[in-house]
DNA sequence: CGGTAAGTTGACGTGCGTCAAGTCTCGTGG
DNA sequence: CCACGAGACTTGACGCACGTCAACTTACCG
């Protein structure tokens, strides 16, 4: 269930049995969310925190004028909202892109592995952490890249989340989003993101189509997008 | 010295004197910083998180090409790398953007409050996730807000933060900083912040003048760049 | 009083937004 | 099997917010 999670934890440093117990004991249950529904809204006040599954889940915050940004995107074995811990409530919502498979974890019990393993605790403190530093990296994305840049940007970024928990290839993966909420991703117009995907297409660097990225050349893509996943924390590094 | 600290922890939660002795036990030295400086280099491994007392650091990327993007701005309080004691390494830089006092707080003796203060622990990890919701929200400004909102935002979100630490007044505070750097968190050009804070003048919404902020009209002001202060947690919620 | 960095302004260019009219895809019901 | 509708995608024409370039002013400091 929390496989991929572990996954993504034990990249960086050891998981005792305990511990791995104690994870698995958090979550309470299991809830399946159709595509295009909103998991939990701004402001709520929360008793659990989303651990992701299967699908795709975007952070997202609304403005007056209809439109919106997506801060982030989460991939299967990220927490959503692992910060709603100690935060109690959202400043942002959650939206389920594709149909999406979530186990629950109750803060009550996060709680008591607060005050019975540190070690754990500062894990789930680091995952928090590398989710900041991802919206670091969104920040420069959107402030100083071009949208074709910002756009290889995210495409490399999700390459590389998805492969450590065994869902993209070297040069592929599934992507099971539509070019309007890709658009929310990287501050564009669902038109300007779709001139943009036809720019990478007809540059022979990315394709997009029906939900699956196809990158046809991976070291020019990643050239462009001046990618450097440093960012992304993947090394082991013992906390 | 960690006073200001104390201040914003205090407004969230009870810090026991237990925890504040330890949290001042964090910190091994004071150093002062001369405007301009970069204090630490994305890359390099920590052995402290740096508490600014005084003074004005920015967190920024740079990309080749020569350009850059501030990603955060830190007000006296602020821990301007706390994260870096669960993430090892920097994936930014710190740049000190006035002349700066900052404590330096170890991360051996942050390890100990990590097995010993279940609660301070949550504390800090509570502080890091806020600065996570502050990027969030400079994602929402960088994708989707005008030049003159995203301007807008920022200075009363740092009016906010400020006062906080008694800082601010309800209409002014200082801010020493170049309009280049403004441009530099903003994603726009020097020249363009000019064009926008003459803008702001003229509607007789803010003046920014030799590092002073003066906000004119400052309900309009907060209509105009869309704020709402929730997203930096300032009400009381236990943990 | 001269040098340097910060700020200011105007003329002009361009990347991305807006608007509008398609086309393509696919699920549903007749 | 086809008709239809709805949503996703595509494309072209045009507009504008912000970038670029360059000249100038102001403030500050030695």
């Amino acid at each position: 269930m929390i496989e991929r999670h572990l996954l993504k934890l034990r990249l960086r440093d050891v998981i005792s049995a305990e511990e791995e117990a104690a994870l698995r004991g958090t979550i309470v249950d299991t809830v399946v969310h159709a595509a295009n529904r909103t998991i939990a809204r701004a402001g709520e006040s929360l008793q659990h925190s989303t651990l992701l599954l299967e699908g795709l889940i975007g952070r997202y915050k609304d403005l007056r004028g209809g439109s919106r940004q997506i801060t982030h995107l989460h991939v299967p074995g990220d927490f959503a909202d692992l910060h709603g811990f100690t935060l109690k409530r959202l400043d942002h919502s959650l939206l389920a892109l594709s149909p999406c498979v979530v186990a629950r974890a109750s803060h009550s019990r996060l709680q008591e592995i607060t005050e019975r393993l540190p070690h754990l605790t500062r894990m789930m403190w680091f995952s928090t952490n590398v989710d900041a530093a991802i919206h670091r990296e969104w920040e420069v994305s959107l402030g100083r890249r071009s949208a074709i840049q910002r756009a290889a940007h995210l495409f490399c970024e999700l390459q590389a989340r998805m492969a450590v928990v065994g869902l993209a290839e070297p040069d592929s993966y599934a992507l099971p989003i539509s070019q309007a909420e890709l658009a929310e991703c990287l501050g564009l117009t669902p038109v300007h993101v779709n001139r943009v995907l036809r720019d990478l297409r007809e540059r022979e660097l990315l394709e997009f189509r029906s939900g699956q990225v196809l990158m046809r050349d991976v070291q020019a893509l990643k050239r462009l997008a001046e990618f450097d996943p440093d960012y992304l924390y993947l090394q082991p590094l013992p906390l």
